[in-house]
DNA sequence: CGTTTCAGCTTACAAGTGTACGCTAATTTA
DNA sequence: TAAATTAGCGTACACTTGTAAGCTGAAACG
């Protein structure tokens, strides 16, 4: 194995560990140099040989986060495209990506409202894009201004991703009903929006 | 001073410190025993005096960020007896707490991701409380069933709690535009849950 | 081949942590 | 007044933390 492959897939290792770690007890700003390093079977001091700081590998952490989102809404739109309400798909996929990678959706949750304004500042980058692609998508759509489309986007992406955080802490027949709800309250910014456009 | 006038503001002392430690960058976890007993004045173990563990001291943080929400729920309520639009009163009210006690409110949103259970219940707790208040307001006025009310009441609280972090990162020049946007996002929800009442 | 580069290691240290233990001084109680 | 209680303190210990310094062995390069 070449020199580059060997660092890249330790570089891998250590960002694998850090999600590993990044259970429901640990946060981006918790997480230790040394538990990383124990996590990834490296010593704690060849962690500087690919970041400079902890910091830097957190910023990575919310970097492949907000990469999963945007590939999941690509997803989202093919399945809307082979049929099925657009909220209701939406949501559904939405709630899978949560229960596939949990701790992926819990950093851009937990770190949103963290510590650490580096990160709370690259999480509201990365649900800015969510907003925005949708504000497209809803303009597309309905053929409204822009204002208004950004207005509802944002509220519909604010109450997906709470109840995205509600579903983390409960189980899968609850996390059911949660949806449920989610897609009513969709429904109502989508039906108050046309009503406010007229 | 008797005994247990001097204990219970050596309590208060802690508590303060506290508070005063958990600015935009701490966060409940990431306190220390030694650093609040350092803020307020006494010996780390003296501590124990008062609080079993930093904890129990967390939670009792949450309790009076709970309590000062509903005192302000009470506030908006008036507010609005003398006139005003609910929603804009509502919003207005929410905002000036925010601003004036950024803290406390900061506490509650920080530990509703936060790394303990314990917190994070603590938190949906007193949100639910919020929720349930607002429920009442609704049926009240609106003659919905509760199932409706509570879904428009949810969701509501949830915008007007995403858009109090936003105010958060914010000056106060922003602060007058995020108070607009969840007005008008707040009105889609009442908008659409009569329509889709009928 | 010899030389350079460098990922990963070991060792080391200063700083911070929670908390156990026992003391002191002052209030409370009998 | 004498005895009991207790808020607060000082000392101490075992850990964990980040990271500086220097070494090693193997890959890359000329």
């Amino acid at each position: 194995m070449s020199r580059q492959e060997q660092k890249l897939k330790t570089r891998q290792k250590i960002i694998s560990a850090a999600f590993a770690l990044l259970d429901e007890n640990k946060s981006l700003s918790a997480i230790s140099l040394r538990e990383v390093a124990r996590e990834a079977g490296i010593a704690p001091t060849s962690f500087y040989r690919h970041f400079k700081d902890i910091d830097e590998l957190g910023l990575t952490l919310v970097d492949e986060a907000g990469l999963a989102l945007r590939q999941l809404m690509r997803q989202a739109r093919l399945r809307i495209a082979t049929g099925g309400g657009v909220v209701s798909t939406s949501v559904d996929t939405f709630m899978e990506f949560i229960s596939a990678n949990s701790n992926v959706f819990r950093v851009l949750l937990r770190e949103h409202t963290g510590t650490s304004a580096a990160y709370r500042m690259a999480v509201i980058r990365e649900i800015q894009h969510f907003i925005d692609e949708l504000s497209d998508y809803i303009i597309e759509k309905q053929g409204v201004s822009r204002h208004l489309a950004s207005l509802q986007a944002e509220a519909m992406v604010k109450l997906v991703f709470s109840a995205g955080a509600e579903a983390l802490e409960v189980d899968d027949e609850m996390r059911k009903k949660i949806a449920m709800r989610v897609k009513s309250q969709l429904r109502f910014v989508l039906l108050g929006a046309s009503l406010a456009k007229s």
